[in-house]
DNA sequence: GGCATGACGGTTATGCCATAACATGATGTT
DNA sequence: AACATCATGTTATGGCATAACCGTCATGCC
């Protein structure tokens, strides 16, 4: 995320709390803007070595409940399948995505194919089962790093 | 899984294993009984408990090192969202499977839908992103458990 | 003002998940 | 026997996540 869409997302953020009586309060703001800023997930413990450039000696429960929170109001998203976190790319209105993750370079990219969407609600009304929250994870090669391996 | 499926099962993971020119030893076997054993998941260290009953002071490596083997035969698989691990209903051939976990009774069950498997393909089709591994886990409540919900 | 209430976050400690690194033992081949 | 290879034992360590307790601050009510 370049410097402008941060700026925007970080401003969609503090609306969209404003709105719902959440407080989107430093420690908070300060965990979203480094899972924004970088190219690739971060860890909790990534983000606490982060954070220690701004403040003074954090500890693992302060990155967690910032997380937790960021998790709650739709900001961010968890990797299951990494143990890492991703700030969300449109986080306006609820939603549920899947993720390419690519191994190679590690880039992730959030998708929200209602396709996939569809065949799971699909299957769900087959068996009774009720989803609270689905995990889909493409773990693979993207398209970048496929080309580079057959022409390199 | 009852005795007479577990049997089975076990015999096919002997079969399987020797075709392919891998060992299923003491250790593996008795790790994939566990988890077949088990009605829910395990994790490695619920394993490395259940261990103890037959194995003098088994640790980490010894459990984690025949989940490895036993997850490259497809003999069971591992359900990311939980960090634990269940047999395989069906690995007679290389599969991908969805997971639905109940959050009540934690439940799980394995589904092999080949709409989602669909869907997945067309949207790696559409980005050029090839997967190796799919992770689909639908966490939420299972038939059983939302119909108690209701009447209780 | 005085005081309860509740959200937020600091601090310390702990527990579970997973692997690195090295030593030993089992198995099969020549 | 000598050797290569795979499997396992053993010890130590690193990464992920939460429990429990306490201080602080804002808010609302008397
Ligand atoms: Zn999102
Ligand atoms: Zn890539
Ligand atoms: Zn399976
Ligand atoms: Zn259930």
């Amino acid at each position: 995320m370049n410097k402008k869409q941060l700026t925007k997302v970080l401003g969609g953020a503090e609306k969209l709390c404003r709105k719902r009586g959440a407080r989107l309060t430093a420690r908070r703001r300060t965990v979203l803007e480094l899972l924004c800023a970088s190219d690739k997930p971060l860890s909790a413990y990534e983000i606490l070595d982060r954070m220690r450039a701004t403040t003074r000696n954090p500890a693992p429960p302060t990155v967690y409940r910032a997380l937790d929170f960021l998790l709650e109001q739709g900001l961010i998203h968890k990797l299951e399948s990494l143990h890492a976190f991703v700030g969300c790319t449109h986080p306006e209105h609820p939603h549920s995505s899947q993720f390419l993750i690519c191994g190679d370079c590690g880039e992730v990219s959030e998708m929200e194919n209602e396709a996939i969407l569809q065949s799971l609600q699909t299957a769900e009304r087959a068996t009774g089962f009720k989803t609270r929250h689905p995990v889909v994870e493409l773990l693979g090669t993207c398209a970048q790093c496929a080309e580079k391996h057959q022409s390199g």
